[in-house]
DNA sequence: TTTGATATTGGGAGCGCTCCCAAAATTATA
DNA sequence: TATAATTTTGGGAGCGCTCCCAATATCAAA
């Protein structure tokens, strides 16, 4: 079958183009019989729009982009990114949007995919994942007046919307439960201090420390990357400090974590307890299963569509911020009757 | 900065709107000091061309589209597509193709997408993950002459252009291997059987066995669903028939079984041994380590990609059928002396 | 019946590009 | 120098839509 136009469909119908295209997208004022008739004929004909002339002629493509930013090789091992995917496409799919997907492998992608990115005409707004400090990217897409939305927290406080979730709470939740269990060499394994994340839950783990008068001991805190070698590295580090319990940034660290302590000669939970942070499946592996922190990833990449559409729709100012709200997950990393 | 046509660049550089066209597009038959001094003025202007409208009148979109049916439920929780999108996604980058992403939900985001991703002036090809027996919407982007790649073998024998694993001869290597070390009771959790690949890995599996003279015990044999649960419960299943290896058909489902296997206060590697498929992070997770066949996933999407382009820009006859291999990585989850 | 208001329809212009062809400029050849 | 061949440039047409406005049809009220 050839490629029908709004003129064939037209013509078919006995009416006229702008009739046909009224149709199409259900304008009112169009009498019910002509209507019917409109429809039987596409319907027979099996015709649809031409989206590049719709786009064309209307500025608007129903296309909103999600960016990556140099984070293909996490892409593939940290589950966090289908997660958020998912959401995002599924509020797509339920708006009638089509979804353009950027990963970002390296410097050279980044300068061929910022200008399709950020291009008016093809995409009518874009989602971005906070990254680093310095991150490129994203600067450049805050500044390149695309309605946008960044999930997660950017690094540095601008006036772009965005949507995260309550890390310091979350934290603060956590490390206090672990308190309140009576441990007493509470240590932690931080995400990226150089991202919002990292910093973040970082700042629960002190804050619920110091609100209960505990010092902060520096050996007790290790940088790793979220990922599960990180992990493993990190509590290699730790061990010496002599931690009882092990609050980690990301479910894979604590996994990686956990190996490093089993390796050791140590056992899960009575002489090490571990909190992790995701509650992605993976959590449910391990053997103890993983206390952890739930967050809503995908509802989070759901509602960051909605809040895009919003910005395409109502203009992007002011920016919208919105912060979701965790639970903590209890199982079997962390035992409620630690021994002394 | 408002939005830049060719014909304010063209003003600019006091050329008409064509030649600027030619440099845009890199055409031969520009003078030298015209090329530069249109270069300069785009440079200096940050012009880039509207998509859209090149769309329109080139019939030739540079996107191409990723269609995962009816599986959002499993991208996020098998780490297969991860994978397989960012092979896909570096092949894009490479190629200066955008993806567009469709995660199938349901019945209606079928029906929505469909003429979406099938529409030429939208999309100029299709990479589509092959499914179960039964899906409506491989059958229906099969039909709908756009250029196609279908990332696993497509489960009726079409002509559609493909690109596979050898499953037959990587699950024939795997349970040969397990024969080779003496293993007598070697069961298998079998992906869906309404997939190709399940039943390939299936057909690999019986062939090692007959090959070697062993008769074929149909209570050795259960079929899971790919996921850690499935693994688990199948795992259950076979128990009584007291298998002393396992062949899984994803790591996943190893992990899942092991775990039945830990719960049944049965030793691994020494009393189940247990060989996995896929080779992603998580098999390297489980104490002892996964032995797997690893498949090259990323590079199945790279080359879907290439393959699609080829279509796409040399004609669509005759279909390109790839079929890549495997290789079997040896851990510690099936041991060199099993014990008599 | 006439008039005015309202609902429905058709056609022109234009979205920003590519592609083709003809005009103009340049170079090679007789 | 005149002519032909070649390279470079400009402009028109058209891709398939949407949107606006004017034209026509329909209906209610006077």
């Amino acid at each position: 079958m050839p490629d029908l136009t709004l003129e064939d469909i037209a013509l078919q119908a006995g009416v006229s183009r702008s009739t046909v295209s009224r149709v199409v997208n259900n304008h009112p004022n169009v009498s019910e019989d002509v209507r019917k008739r409109v429809q039987e004929v596409i319907k027979n004909t099996g015709y649809h729009p031409n989206l590049a002339a719709r786009t064309l002629a209307s500025q608007r493509s129903w296309m909103i982009g999600l960016v990556l930013p140099q984070s293909v090789s996490f892409f593939f091992t940290d589950p966090y990114y289908p997660h958020l995917t998912r959401g995002i496409a599924q509020a797509c799919n339920k708006n009638d949007y089509t979804l353009v997907l950027f990963l970002i492998g390296n410097q050279d992608d980044e300068e061929k995919i910022y200008p399709r990115a950020t291009r008016k005409g093809m995409l009518d707004g874009v989602i971005v994942q906070a990254g680093h400090h310095g991150d490129q990217m994203i600067d450049r897409l805050v500044n390149s007046n695309m309605p946008l939305v960044v999930a997660g927290r950017p690094f540095l406080k601008t006036d772009v919307s965005y949507i995260d979730v309550d890390n310091i709470n979350a934290s603060y939740n956590a490390v206090s439960h672990l308190i309140r269990l009576g441990y007493l060499r509470i240590g932690t394994i931080t995400g990226p201090t150089t991202s919002a994340v990292g910093i973040d839950r970082l700042e629960g783990y002190r804050k619920a420390l110091l609100e209960r008068g505990r010092e902060i001991n520096e050996s007790l805190i290790v940088e790793g990357d979220f990922m599960e070698e990180g992990g493993y590295y990190a509590m290699k580090q730790l061990l010496p400090a002599k931690p009882d319990a092990i609050f980690a940034a990301s479910d894979l660290m604590a996994i990686g974590a956990m190996r490093a302590v089993r390796e050791a000669g140590l056992s899960i939970p009575d002489e090490v307890a571990f909190i992790g942070f995701d509650d992605l499946p993976h959590a449910k592996l391990p053997n103890p299963q993983l206390t952890t922190v739930r967050q809503p990833i995908s509802q989070l990449g759901f509602q960051a569509v909605e809040i895009l559409i919003d910005l395409i729709e109502n203009g992007t100012n002011p920016a919208r911020c919105i912060t979701l709200t965790t639970e903590l997950i209890i199982r079997e990393s962390c035992c409620s009757m630690p021994r002394k």
